[in-house]
DNA sequence: CCCAAGACCTGGCGGC
DNA sequence: TGCCGCCAGGTCTTGG
């Protein structure tokens, strides 16, 4: 579910609380996420930094860090230590201020993994391509990355590899912002509409974290809010309807086992 | 190397 | 109400 906007407002949410604090004790209910947990004993190490890095949240300590993923389905909320513990509530990390954290994740396509060492060398990481609000992320990298492929370029947006933390939802709306069909072929994509689709992206990001993210059926951020960009989104979960700019009825399609919805009229 | 499809899970929804 | 099939924000793995 979450993508990068979700991650970095969950990730604001519950940083605050977070930060300065010692783990007082770790409870794993369930260790069936994506991998099974094992974590080491946390208890009195304190929590230096809560970062992201792709979709992944990363609490530091001073040596040593936790990794976090939410899949599909996972958010992170900041409850009372001891609140009951719904079905799907797997991890609660129990803070020394009487607060815990805890991970909740119905589909439990997460993850979450202690990392002894450096996080950028971890297998999950590692190959992680360039974050999207990066100065880094501009129109000649991008180029230089689509000229060898041939998938539609939404897949190539949605590529980890390339750059992270667009999925679903953003790739749509970022490839609607800048006038491009999903479904052209990646390196047909011009130098100039690299540009176009790096700032489309970058706006569409910079506007989703403004509102607190997309909500479409579960997704709370730290503080047990939903997010409100959903009625800001253009196309996704619009098809049918109305293009906002020129009123021809959005097409819904399929591009690869994912939902895509375009305008034939403006994206080209 | 590139690409498409399958796999992992649960729950909500529409249709009958 | 109940059951059934389909769909969902991700991404690793497999096989061609």
């Amino acid at each position: 579910m979450p993508e990068l906007p979700e991650v970095e407002t969950t990730r604001r949410g519950i940083a605050p609380f977070l930060v300065g604090r010692r783990i007082a004790a770790v409870r794993v209910r369930e260790t069936r996420l994506r991998w099974p947990v094992e974590l080491p004993d946390l208890a009195g190490r304190e929590i230096l930094a809560v970062e992201r890095r792709a979709k992944y949240l990363l609490l530091r300590f001073d040596e040593g860090a936790l990794l976090l993923h939410l899949g599909m389905s996972g958010s992170l909320r900041v409850v009372g230590s001891g609140a009951a513990a719904g079905k799907h509530d797997h991890v609660d990390l129990d803070l020394d201020s009487g607060r815990s954290v805890r991970l909740t994740d119905p589909r439990r396509f997460g993850s979450l993994h202690f990392l002894a060492d450096a996080p950028e060398r971890h297998w999950l990481l590692r190959d992680l391509g360039l974050e999207p609000l990066s100065a880094a992320f501009d129109g000649a990298y991008l180029h230089a990355k689509a000229r060898r492929r041939r998938v539609p370029v939404k897949h190539l947006l949605m590529d980890a590899r390339v750059v992270v933390g667009i999925g679903n939802i953003y790739a749509n709306e970022a490839l609607h912002g800048a006038g491009i069909r999903p479904s052209l072929k990646a390196h047909r994509l011009s130098r100039p509409r690299c540009e176009a689709l790096v700032a489309a992206v970058k706006e569409t990001l910079t506007a989703a974290i403004r509102h607190g993210g997309t909500t479409l059926r579960d997704f709370v951020g730290g503080d047990g809010r939903p997010g409100y960009f959903r009625g800001e989104l253009k196309v996704y979960g619009r098809a049918g309807e109305p293009c906002v700019r020129c009123s021809a009825p959005l097409v819904g399609t399929r591009t690869g086992q994912r939902a895509t919805v375009y305008c034939r009229n403006c994206q080209r």
